[in-house]
This record gives structure tokens, C-alpha cells and sequence, in this order.
RNA sequence: GGAGGGAUGACCGAGUCGCCGAAGGUGAUCGCCUGCUAAGCGAUUGUGGGCCCUCAAAGUCCACCGAGGGUUCAAAUCCCUCUCCCUCCGCCA
């Protein structure tokens, strides 16, 4: 949710805005229908004020002048109950309008589309294409099965078998591993959420095509373990000594991906489910740009590690999600494609998800107040898709897969021999 | 799936129409006291919003006792619906 009083103040915050894709008439809409409501309140609150005021004379009142005072707080009453579903009308009339403003991007994000991201670094060179793509090569190695996948639960299934799965576990546990090092909780989180759960993380109404709903439209399976993470400081303030709290997700994701069609086909690039380690972080506004930084470079500390060449590129306005005021993406270099591909990610949501989310953070010392915190999150794997990186770099000239340094000592096996 | 019980402030826990934004306790903060520590004594201590004000504080008004409706001049308290939690039975990895 937008800060509406930082609309109307901060020019840069309203720009924000405007990048990230708002009219001005929208904003402008949105303020009008702020003051609207801000003066039905004052109108119904002066209201009630009298008639709360009314009914206490009566409390006070001796029996014989009951009747009296109780007619007159009648009266009141009547006009109040006449007058006050405006409230009701004028709330709502804002919460649609503002419901539509996405949080602003930041002002060190380029503005425009997708193609107007700005590379921030590239690390490692454009090495070229293997005998087998990632996708025949998971194939012909046993690693990836989509055909029977695809009787039992349709297209983007696949089964994951023989050495994939121990490196799908290698990886979670190299990865889990170093996120408790930097003070990650690890949870493995609920996976099935309420509505409301998927309103107050940002995903409903937006993103609400992308998701399953099961259990009659009561329980909804998460994309990602953001959701679950999100919620667990839900309606809370916390102490402002103990951030940031850092989270580290493990779960199962699902995605409907509508509107992909035909789109990344090939293989486990692009599937309904995955696992996937995530990174959440509640902070406090100060320094969220900071922690913002840090997750990048766990990231990158990981697809580096891996031995896969990346870049890092700043998002551009047009091209974040709706609570992002800033996002990197990290983009490893797919060979059989000849281009950089999405392997993770980090966000800064700012106070855009914890307004709706109800977490703020009490300052420290007597008397200090509570103030939102900010919320970030970030990719730490995305399990499939990090594997079928590896089964490009890793694959070996006489079809073997050697298998990256880091997982051996979780993985138990330093190659698979060529089938 | 069946039968009961419950949801109150950071936490525990009183409270069956007006004197309740809510006793008491814990925790926290400030001060006092005791040559340290512990204990003890006193004070303060919910959230959000409006008005006032240059700002803040103070003051004042409104809302909030799981959520949403209802009854009433007046609801934490009565009624209805929903959600969640707990206990027992059944089922079960």
C-alpha cells in the first residue's frame, strides 16, 4: 500500500510513482478522494462525539430525567446512522484508488521497460554452446523426465530423478547452509495460505491468475516462500533492537504461468512446480538500501561459487513487480541460448508490503514510537532452474556431467559418467 | 467427520450493558534506596487517525477487547454469522 501523505509531499516519491507506470491524474485522484474522506471522518467523528456525549448524561442522569435524554440521544442517533455509511463509501472509494499505485521505484532505477535495465557488472565470459542443450541433456542423462510427467499432471511437469535429485539436495543444503552462516532463520514454511495472506503479501488482486486455488477457493499454494515469510511477523511490532530479521525459506513453488504459452518450453526452465530457498528480510528503513546490497551479494556469492558466469542488472521501473521500489536481477549465462538468462533476483519492497502487512518495529529508548519496517526479499536458488545451468557449464566434452566443487562434499559424487 | 471449550493490551490474566481503553501481574523505561549483584520502593508504559499547533510535546476528539453484522440512548459484556485455536472421539503419514 502507498504512503498517501508522502504522495502528496515528496515530488520525488510521486515521480517514483509515475516511472512505475501511475498517471498523474490517478495520483491526483487519489488525493482527492484522501481529502474526501478525510472530511466525511471529521463530519461523522463530530457526530458520534455529541452523541457518545448524550448517552453519558443519561448514565448520570437522575430516573425522572431519563426518558428525556434518551429521546434527544434518539435523535442523534437517527441522524448518525443516516449519515454514516458515507464513511464507509468514501474508505472504500480510496482503497480502490490506492490499491492501483505501485510502490515507486526508487530513484536510482532507470526508468522505462524491460529492455532498459542498466548491467551493473558481468562476471565470467560467453563460453559456447555444449553438444546438448539443457534440456536433451537432462533427457539423455536420465535427470529430467517431462514426457511421463506430462500424462499424470499435464505440460511444465517433470519428474527429477537418479543424480538431479541429489544434487537438487546438495544444493539445498550448500545454500541453507551458508544462509544460517550470515544468520538466516531456516523455516520451511506453511506452502497452502489463506486469501487474505496472498492480499497482505501483494499478490492478490494483481497476480491472482498466476496462482492455485484448492480446497474450494479457502487455501491458495504459493509461488514462492516469500508469502509464508512474509506473514510471519503479521500484525506485529517488534522490537527495533532485533532487526533485521532474516528468514530463510525452503518449499515447493507453484506457478500457474498463464500467458506463457510457448513461451521457454524446453525443459525444467520454466515449470508449475519447483523448489527454491529464498531470502526474507524485515529491516528498518535505515538501512534497508544496505540489506539490499547484502542479499545481492549472497546471491552473487552463490553463482559465483557455482562457477556460472553472470550479470547483475538494475531492474527498470517499468519492468518491476508492483511492491518493488528497486530490484536486481542476477542473470546467468545460458550457452545453449547465447544469452543471459534469470537464475535469481532480489527485491526492496520498502514499506509497501508492511503497511499492509501490519509490522512495524518499536524504536529504542522511552517513549519511542513505531514506525513500518521495510521489507526485502531474495532469491537464494531456484533449484531447477540452477540445475539446468549446471547441466550446460558442467557438461563435458565426452557427455559426463563433473559436478561444481562446492556440492561435491553434499552430493557424495564428483561426476556422472556419459549415458 | 462428531461433541464440547475458548479468542481481551508486548506477555499472562480479570471483567455479563453506562463508573472499562479496560483491574491485577509480568516485562520495559525513569527515579529512589541498599558500598557491588539480587531484592525493595515510587512513577511512567497500547495502536491507528483527526483537531489544535510553525514542528514536537501537552491537550482534546474518534476508532480498536479475533472478524463482520445486529439489538440498545449506551456493548469487551446480549444476539447472529464467519475465522482461528484448544480438548475428547473417529481417521491418519
Amino acid at each position: 500500500m502507498i504512503d498517501v501523505r508522502r504522495l502528496r509531499d515528496d515530488p520525488e516519491y510521486r515521480n517514483g510513482a509515475v516511472r512505475k507506470g501511475a498517471s498523474p491524474e490517478a495520483i491526483d485522484a487519489l488525493l482527492a478522494s484522501d481529502d474526501r474522506r478525510l472530511a466525511v471522518r471529521q463530519e461523522i467523528e463530530a457526530l458520534r462525539a455529541r452523541q457518545n456525549a448524550a448517552s453519558k448524561e443519561i448514565a448520570k442522569a437522575p430516573a425522572a430525567d431519563r426518558p428525556a435524554k434518551i429521546a434527544v440521544a434518539g435523535e442523534l442517533k437517527a441522524e448518525l446512522s443516516a449519515r454514516e455509511p458515507l464513511v464507509a463509501l468514501a474508505e472504500n472509494e480510496f482503497r480502490e484508488l490506492a490499491i492501483r499505485i505501485a510502490n515507486p521505484a526508487h530513484p536510482s532505477v532507470p526508468s522505462g521497460g524491460a529492455d532498459d535495465f542498466v548491467v551493473v557488472k558481468t562476471v565470467g565470459g560467453e563460453t559456447p554452446a555444449p553438444a546438448l542443450d539443457h534440456a536433451d541433456y537432462g533427457l539423455r542423462m536420465g535427470f529430467v523426465d517431462g514426457e511421463r510427467a506430462v500424462r499424470i499432471s499435464g505440460s511444465r511437469f517433470a519428474y527429477l530423478m537418479r543424480e538431479a535429485v541429489l544434487l537438487e539436495l546438495a544444493l539445498v543444503q550448500w545454500v541453507t547452509q551458508r544462509l544460517v552462516g550470515h544468520g538466516f532463520v531456516p523455516v520451511v514454511p506453511p506452502v497452502l495460505v489463506q486469501e487474505h495472506m496472498m492480499e497482505a503479501a501483494g499478490f492478490f488482486p494483481t497476480d491472482r491468475s498466476q496462482v492455485y486455488d484448492v480446497d474450494g477457493g479457502e487455501l491458495f499454494l504459493v509461488g514462492t516462500a516469500e508469502v509464508p515469510l512474509a506473514g510471519i511477523h503479521l500484525g506485529e511490532i517488534v522490537d527495533g533492537s532485533s532487526l533485521p530479521l532474516r528468514y530463510a525459506g525452503i518449499s515447493p513453488c507453484f506457478r500457474r504461468e498463464a500467458g506463457t504459452y510457448g513461451k521457454d518450453t524446453r525443459g525444467i526452465f520454466r515449470v508449475h512446480q519447483f523448489d527454491k530457498v529464498e531470502m526474507f528480510s524485515y529491516c528498518s528503513p535505515e538501512r534497508s538500501w544496505e540489506e539490499h546490497e547484502f542479499l545481492l551479494s549472497i546471491e552473487e556469492s552463490i553463482v559465483a561459487d557455482l562457477g556460472l558466469p553472470y550479470r547483475v542488472i538494475v531492474v527498470a521501473a517499468g519492468d518491476l513487480g508492483n511492491p518493488a521500489a528497486k530490484k536486481y536481477d542476477i542473470e546467468a549465462w545460458l550457452p545453449s541460448e547465447g544469452c543471459y538468462r534469470e537464475v535469481t533476483s532480489c527485491s526492496n519492497y520498502t514499506d509497501y508490503s508492511a503497511r499492509r502487512l501490519g509490522t512495524r518495529l518499536r524504536g529504542e529508548g522511552a517513549g519511542a514510537g513505531t514506525q513500518l519496517v521495510h521489507t526485502l526479499n531474495g532469491t537464494a536458488c531456484a533449484i531447477g532452474r540452477t540445475l539446468l545451468f549446471i547441466f550446460e557449464h558442467y557438461q563435458q566434452s565426452d557427455g559426463s556431467l563433473s559436478v561444481p566443487e562446492v556440492l561435491q562434499p553434499y552430493c557424495g559424487f564428483t561426476a556422472v559418467p556419459a549415458r
